[in-house]
DNA sequence: GCCAACGTTGGC
DNA sequence: GCCAACGTTGGC
């Protein structure tokens, strides 16, 4: 089992969007850049957690738990015209965009980015990283206790 | 709204 | 295949 975050602006999509959709579930869709398409192509597994990351907002940080339900399929809005995500270059016989669902699990006492920041022992995420643009990025076990230390 | 960082595009 | 121009991300 593997463990991710996953970034998302609250304003288009949040963790309340998420825990009051049917089955609190969603296709994780939208996702156009070759990264992070390709985590959760080859490398996302059902079962396997995310932290769901509220970001380009007031207060940026993690949220939230939710699952891997259902692993990566030909993500639809890249075929529809009058998607925002729609993408002419790709075709349903050879898809480009992919996309895992998730379903929601818990919601966290908000883990502020500046804490996560302050944290040394959380000095190795990637997201911390200068210039990280990526919205899905693998974290490590280690990681993934330590970020629940914070709120626990 | 600014701007640094970085990915993508497209002409050559 | 190089690289300048452009678009996007996301914290501040």
């Amino acid at each position: 089992m593997k463990y991710w975050l996953m970034k998302s602006e609250p304003q288009v999509f949040g963790i309340d969007d998420l825990k009051s959709r049917p089955n609190q579930t969603e296709p994780w869709d939208g996702i156009r850049n070759y990264q992070a398409r390709n985590f959760m192509r080859d490398s996302m597994n059902i079962g396997d957690f995310a932290f769901f990351y509220h970001s380009s907002c007031p207060k940026p940080g993690i949220t939230g738990i939710m699952e891997v339900t259902k692993s990566a399929y030909p993500d639809k809005t890249q075929f529809d015209p009058n998607n925002k995500y729609y993408d002419p270059k790709s075709n349903v016989q050879n898809p480009r965009w992919f996309n895992v669902e998730v379903t929601f699990k818990e919601k966290l006492v908000l883990i502020p980015l500046h804490d996560i920041r302050n944290n040394i022992k959380l000095a190795t995420l990637q997201i911390l990283k200068r210039g990280n643009r990526l919205s899905i990025t693998p974290i490590t076990k280690k990681e993934w206790a330590e970020i629940m230390n914070m709120c626990r």
